[in-house]
DNA sequence: CTGGTAATGTCAACAAGGCTGACGTATTCT
DNA sequence: AGAATACGTCAGCCTTGTTGACATTACCAG
C-alpha cells in the first residue's frame, strides 16, 4: 500500500480512521490532565488554576487581557481563579508602567514552584509518550494537532512556541 | 540532523519540545470540541450528552456499567445525563434478557440523527486536519496519543477501535 | 430457600468553573 | 471634554463533576 505523504492512498480519511482519531483524543486528553489534576486536588486548586499558572509562567508580565485571549474564558471566570492565586501569594499583579490601566502578572517563587511541579508531572508523561512513539511520530502528532486548531488559536500557538527551540 | 525513528537524536525530548506538545494538546482540544459544542448548545445539551451518545452509538446495547467505565464518571453524574436523553427520546434503556438487572442502551432514530450531526461536525474537522498533515503524520499522531493514555484507557481504546478498519 | 452481592436508580448537598448582565473606577486616547 | 479601554466585582444561573445514603430488583452460592 502506498503510505507515503502525498501518495494516492486515502484510506486514512475513512470514517473509521477519523473515529479512531476522535476516540484517541478523548482518552489521551484524560491522561494528559490526570497527573497535574492529582497535584492540584491536594492543594485545593483546579485545572483552571493550572492553566493560569502555565501561561503566566510562559509569558511573565503578561496582561490580564492577554491571558483572557489565550485562555478563551470570560474575565469574570478568570478573575475568580486569579484572585485566589494572588491571595495565596502565587501570582503578583503589578500596575503597568507605560499604561497604568494594565496589570502585569508574574509568578512568585511559590507560584513558580507549583507550576514547576505541575509541569514536571505533565512533561514526564509527555516525555514517555514521545519516547515510546519516536521522533517522527512526534512531528506527525504536532502537525495534526496544529491543523485541528481554530485559526486564531493556531496563531497564538505559533507565536508562543516560536520562541522555543527548533523542531526535531 | 538525524530525524529517523530509532536515530540517536534526542532533541525531541527537550523540555521545549515537550512544552510545545503540551500547548498543542491544549489548543487542539479546544478546536476538537468547538464544533459539536455549538450544535449541542442549540439543543440544550452539553459535552456530557455528546460523550454518552457517542459511546452508545459506538457500542449499541452496552450496559450502564460499561458506559460508566468508559466515561470514567460516577453513576449519579451519568444518570443525570442519561435520564434527560431517555426522556427526550434519544436513547432507550431495555431490561437485559440474560441478566435482568442490566439495562441495555441504544439510540433511537432521533438519537442517531443527533449523534450523526455531532459526529459529522467533528469528523469534518478531523478530516481536514488529517488531510493537511498527511497519512504519516496521522500514524504519528495516534501513536503519541495512545502512548499518552493511562494503561486501562489504552486497553479500552484498543478494544473499541480493533473492530474498525486497518490502519494506513 | 436464604443471605450476600451486583446493577441500577434516585435524593440531597456541594464544588468547580463556565456563562450573562450590570456597574464602578481609573486611565488613556481622540 | 467625552469616548473608549482595562480591570475588578456583585449577583445569579447552568452544566457537570463529586460524596453519601438508601431502595429495588435480580442473580448466585451454599
Amino acid at each position: 500500500m502506498d503510505d507515503r505523504a502525498g501518495g494516492e492512498s486515502l484510506l486514512f480519511l475513512t470514517d473509521d480512521q477519523l473515529r479512531k482519531g476522535i476516540e484517541a483524543m478523548f482518552f489521551a486528553y484524560r491522561g494528559f490532565t490526570a497527573d497535574p489534576d492529582r497535584i492540584l486536588a491536594e492543594k485545593g486548586y483546579g485545572r483552571a488554576h493550572h492553566r493560569a499558572l502555565h501561561f503566566i509562567n510562559r509569558s511573565p508580565g503578561t496582561t490580564v487581557n492577554n491571558l483572557l485571549n489565550t485562555l478563551g474564558v470570560t474575565k469574570q471566570s478568570l478573575n475568580r481563579v486569579l484572585r485566589s492565586l494572588i491571595e495565596d501569594g502565587l501570582v503578583v499583579s503589578a500596575v503597568g508602567t507605560r499604561d497604568k490601566r494594565e496589570r502585569h502578572l508574574t509568578l512568585t517563587d511559590e507560584g513558580r514552584a507549583l507550576e514547576q511541579a505541575l509541569s514536571d508531572a505533565q512533561r514526564a508523561r509527555m516525555r514517555a509518550a514521545y519516547k515510546a512513539a519516536g521522533p517522527e511520530a512526534v512531528l506527525g502528532f504536532r502537525a495534526v494537532l496544529e491543523a485541528m486548531m481554530d485559526a486564531d488559536m493556531r496563531r497564538q500557538y505559533r507565536k508562543l512556541t516560536e520562541t522555543l527551540g527548533p523542531g526535531v
